[in-house]
RNA sequence: GGAAGCGUGGCAGAGUGGUUGAAUGCACCGGUCUUGAAAACCGGCAGUGACGCAAGUCACUCGUGAGUUCGAAUCUCACCGCUUCCGCCA
C-alpha cells in the first residue's frame, strides 16, 4: 500500500510514476473520495467531541451533588441524546467512505524505484550481468529434462493420474537430487550467509495474503481451502507470505534488524491465465519446492540489502556450476509490491535459453504499510520497515536446470560436485 | 469434542460505570552526583489518525465486533486467540 500522505500531496506524480509500470490511477476518483472524507471525518470527530464535553459535565454536576432528576442535569442528557443521532449519521457515512478509500488503495502497485528502467513488458527487462560459459553439446543431441528424467524416475504420468496437469512425481534418485538441492541450498544460507532457518505454515489466512500484496487482487492465483463453510485458509504461493509476515503487527527492536530468514516449503499456484504455456516438464507446476530468503531491514539499508540478497541467490547457481545472467526488471514487468526486482535466469540447453529460476525484490516499505511492521528507530519511535525476498532458489526448476546441463551422452546424470555429501556420495544418476 | 479460566501500554501488573488514555514497577531516554561506571535522586516516556503555515487542538484505540447508557477498560451478547483439565488422535 503506498503512503496516503504521499496521494495527497502529489497525485499527478504518483499517477505519472505509476503510468510507467502500467497502471492507471484514477485521480478523479480520488479527488472525490477525498473530498467526502475529510468533510465526513470533520464533521463527525467535531460531533464525538461535543458527546464527550457534554458527558463530562453531567459527570461533574453528579459529583457535585446534583440528582439525575434535576432540570439541569436532564437538559444536558437531551442535549446529548441529540448529538448522538448527528454523530450516527456522520459516522456511517464516513465508514462508508474510509472501506472505499480502502478499497480503491488496496489495488494500486507500488512505486518503482527511480533506477528501474520504464518499458511495457519483459522484452525491455535490462540484462546486468552473465556468469558461467553455456556448455557446448557437439558430440550428441541435447535431451530436455523430460526425456532425461524419462529413464531416472521423474513421472508426469503418475502425477496426471493423481492429481491432473501441472504436477509431477519423483522416484529414487531423482527424489533424492531433490531433497539434496533443497538441503545444500538451506545449509549455504543459514551457514554461510547468516540466515535463520524457519519452517512455517502452508496454509495462511487473508490477513496474511494482504499483507504481502497477494490479496486483494490475485484470489484467480491462489488455492484456498476450506477449515468451515465461512473460514477460508489460503494454500501459500511463496513462503514470502508467512515468513514475512511474521513480522506483521509488531515492533521490532531497532537492534534486532536486520531479520534474515530462509524457508523451505512448497508453493501452490492455480497458473490461471497461463493455459497452454510451459505445458512440458516442471517448469510451471501447481506445486512446487522453493527456498525462499527473506530480510527486514531498516529503510536505509534496503538498496544495498537488494544487491547482497541478490548476491545469496546467486551464491547457489555459482557453487552448482550453471550458467546464468541477471535481469533488471523493466517498469512494466515488475510484480504488484515490488519498487525494484531482479531476475536470475538459468540457462536451459534444450530451450537453448535462459528461463527465470530467482527472483528479487525490495518492497520498501509497501508491504510493512499494509502488515503495520515496524521498528524502533533511533528517536525510539516506531517506524515502518522495509521488506526484501528472494528465492534461493526455485527447487524444481534448480532440478530441471541440473539435469540439462550435466546430462551424459549415455542418458545419464553427473552430479555437481558440491551435492555430493547430500547424495551419500554418488556421481551420476543413471 | 466437553469443562473452567484469561486477554490492559515495549514487558510485568493495578484498575468493575463518571474530569482514566489508564496507578505502580521494570525497561528506555535526558539530567544531577562521580575521575569514570554502578547505585541513588530528579525529569521525560503508548500508538494511530484528522485539522492547522505553525504553536497547538481534537478524535480513535484496554483481543475484535455489536449492544445497553447522557457517559464503558469496567455491564450484555457474539466472535477470535491463549492457558489448564478431560476425551480423541499423527
Amino acid at each position: 500500500m503506498l503512503d496516503i500522505q504521499l496521494l495527497r500531496k502529489d497525485i499527478e506524480g504518483i499517477a505519472k510514476r505509476l503510468k510507467q509500470r502500467g497502471f492507471d490511477l484514477d485521480i478523479a476518483e480520488f479527488n472525490k473520495l477525498e473530498a467526502e472524507r475529510k468533510k465526513l471525518q470533520v464533521n463527525s470527530e467535531k460531533s464525538k467531541a461535543d458527546i464527550r464535553n457534554i458527558s463530562k459535565m453531567i459527570g461533574q454536576l453528579r459529583a457535585a451533588g446534583h440528582g439525575i432528576d434535576d432540570e439541569e442535569v436532564g437538559d444536558l442528557m437531551n442535549l446529548s441524546v441529540d448529538k448522538a443521532s448527528e454523530e450516527k449519521e456522520w459516522d456511517a457515512k464516513f465508514k462508508l467512505n474510509d472501506a472505499e478509500f480502502t478499497r480503491f488503495l488496496m489495488v494500486v502497485p507500488n512505486l518503482p524505484h527511480e533506477s528501474v528502467p520504464t518499458g511495457k513488458d519483459s522484452d525491455e527487462n535490462v540484462e546486468v550481468s552473465r556468469w558461467g560459459e553455456p556448455r557446448k553439446f557437439d558430440d550428441f543431441e541435447v535431451k530436455d529434462h523430460v526425456d532425461i528424467g524419462a529413464g531416472l524416475g521423474l513421472d508426469f504420468e503418475s502425477a496426471a493420474k493423481l492429481s491432473g496437469a501441472r504436477f509431477t512425481v519423483l522416484k529414487g534418485g531423482i527424489a533424492r537430487l531433490h531433497r539434496a538441492l533443497a538441503q545444500f541450498m538451506l545449509d549455504v544460507h543459514t551457514r554461510e550467509h547468516g540466515y535463520t532457518e524457519v519452517y512455517v505454515p502452508y496454509m495462511v489466512n487473508a490477513d496474511s495474503m494482504r499483507g504481502t500484496g497477494q490479496l486483494p487482487k490475485f484470489e484467480e492465483d491462489l488455492f484456498a481451502t476450506f477449515k468451515n463453510a465461512d473460514e477460508k485458509l489460503y494454500l501459500i504461493p511463496t513462503a514470502e507470505v508467512p515468513v514475512t509476515n511474521l513480522v506483521r503487527d509488531e515492533i521490532v527492536p531497532g537492534e534486532n534488524l536486520p531479520l534474515k530468514f530462509v524457508a523451505h516449503t512448497p508453493c501452490f499456484r492455480s497458473e490461471a491465465g497461463s493455459y497452454g504455456r510451459d505445458t512440458r516438464g516442471m517448469i510451471r507446476q501447481h506445486q512446487f519446492d522453493k527456498v525462499e530468503i527473506v530480510q527486514m531491514v531498516r529503510p536505509e539499508d534496503s538498496y544495498t540489502t537488494l544487491e547482497t540478497l541478490t548476491g545469496h541467490a546467486e551464491t547457489i547457481l555459482q557453487k552448482l556450476g550453471l550458467p546464468y545472467r541477471k535481469m533488471l526488471l523493466c517498469t512494466g514487468d515488475m510484480g504488484f509490491s515490488s519498487a525494484k526486482t531482479y531476475d536470475l535466469e538459468v540457462w536451459l540447453p534444450a530451450q537453448n535459453t535462459y528461463r527465470e529460476i530467482s527472483s528479487c525484490s525490495n518492497f520498501e516499505a509497501f508491504q510493512a504499510r499494509r502488515m503495520q511492521a515496524r521498528f524502533r528507530n533511533e528517536k525510539n519511535k516506531p517506524e515502518l520497515l522495509h521488506t526484501l525476498n528472494g528465492s534461493g532458489l526455485a527447487v524444481g526448476r534448480t532440478l530441471v536446470a541440473i539435469l540439462e546441463n550435466y546430462q551424459n551422452a549415455d542418458g545419464s546424470v553427473t552430479i555437481p560436485e558440491v551435492l555430493r555429501p547430500w547424495m551419500g556420495g554418488i556421481e551420476k544418476l543413471s
